[in-house]
DNA sequence: TACTAAATTGTAATGATTATAATTTAGGTT
DNA sequence: AACCTAAATTATAATCATTACAATTTAGTA
C-alpha cells in the first residue's frame, strides 16, 4: 500500500502532490462510488485547507490518466471509483447505493465495426437491490 | 401518426394536455437525444407561453410512465430519447454527437442471479466516432 | 539554492434542475 | 352543456454540482 500510487503518478508524469495521493487513498478505501462533494467533506476533516475546487481539479487529471473512473448514473452529480477493471455497477432506486456487478461487456465488436474508436465502457442497471427487496 | 400519443397516454391514465403531446413528436422527430434546454427552446418558438418547468415536469412524468428513456452520459445534463427498443450508445469526445448503437446486454443474467431487480438497463460507450476519425 | 510551470486555494460565476405558489385546464360528473 | 376538482402549467426564486478566475504556493528540475 505503502506508496503504489506515487509510482503510478510518475508513471503518468504529473505532479506527486499530498491532495492528489490523499484522494487516492480514499478511493481506495471507499469503494462505495462517492460524489466529489463526499471526497471533499470526508478529507477535510484531516486537511483543513483542502479547497473544493482541488478535489475537482485532481479528479479531473486522475479521470483523464485513466487511474481512476468518473460514473454518472444519477444525472444528478459525477462519482469516481478507482477499480481498475472492467465492470459494471447498479444502482438501487429506493437505497441509493451503487453496487459493483463483475462483468465485462461483449457488446464492443458491434461499435468498433461501425467504425467508431473506443475509449470507454459504461454499463449499469438501475432498480431494486437485494437487500430492499426483502 | 396523427395521436398515436393521446392512446399511450390515455393508457397510462395521464392527463394528454397539448404541451405533453408537443414534446413527444419532437422527440419523435428529433432522434439526437435533446436535452431539456433544447426542446424547450426549439418547442417555445411555436408555444411562446411554455415553462422550462412544464418540459422538466413532463419529462420526468413520461420518464415514470416508460415512454421515454432519460440518459446520463455526459454528467452535465439529461438527454432524452424515446425510443422503445433496448438499445446503447455512442458519445464521441470530439463532436459530442450520441450515436445509437442497436444491441442489447446479455448481462443482465448475472444481476439477476444476485438477487437484484432489474427496471433499467443503461449502457454507452465513449470515444471517436467514425467521422472524426478521418 | 533558485527557478518555473504546474498545482492549490478561496471566491465568484455558471448552468442544470427543483421548489413554490398562483393560475389555468383536462376530463369526469350533474 | 355548464360545473367541479384534482392535476397540470406557468413564472419566479432557490438549490446544488461544477467551473472560471486570479492570486498564492509548491513540486521537481537546473
Amino acid at each position: 500500500m505503502y506508496e503504489k500510487y506515487v509510482d503510478l503518478l510518475k508513471e503518468k508524469s504529473i505532479k506527486i502532490t499530498p491532495q492528489r495521493l490523499e484522494i487516492l487513498r480514499y478511493l481506495d478505501k471507499n469503494r462505495n462510488h462517492p460524489t466529489a462533494y463526499q471526497i471533499y467533506t470526508d478529507l477535510k476533516k484531516n486537511n483543513p485547507s483542502l479547497s473544493k475546487t482541488t478535489v475537482y481539479n485532481s479528479l479531473e487529471i486522475l479521470n483523464k490518466c485513466k487511474i481512476i473512473h468518473t460514473i454518472s448514473i444519477t444525472g444528478l452529480e459525477s462519482r469516481y471509483d478507482i477499480k481498475n477493471i472492467i465492470h459494471h455497477h447498479f444502482m438501487c432506486k429506493k437505497c441509493g447505493r451503487i453496487i459493483d456487478i463483475d462483468i465485462a461487456c461483449p457488446n464492443i465488436r458491434k461499435t468498433l465495426e461501425q467504425g467508431h474508436k473506443i475509449e470507454e465502457v459504461h454499463g449499469y442497471f438501475k432498480g431494486r437491490c437485494r437487500e430492499c427487496l426483502e
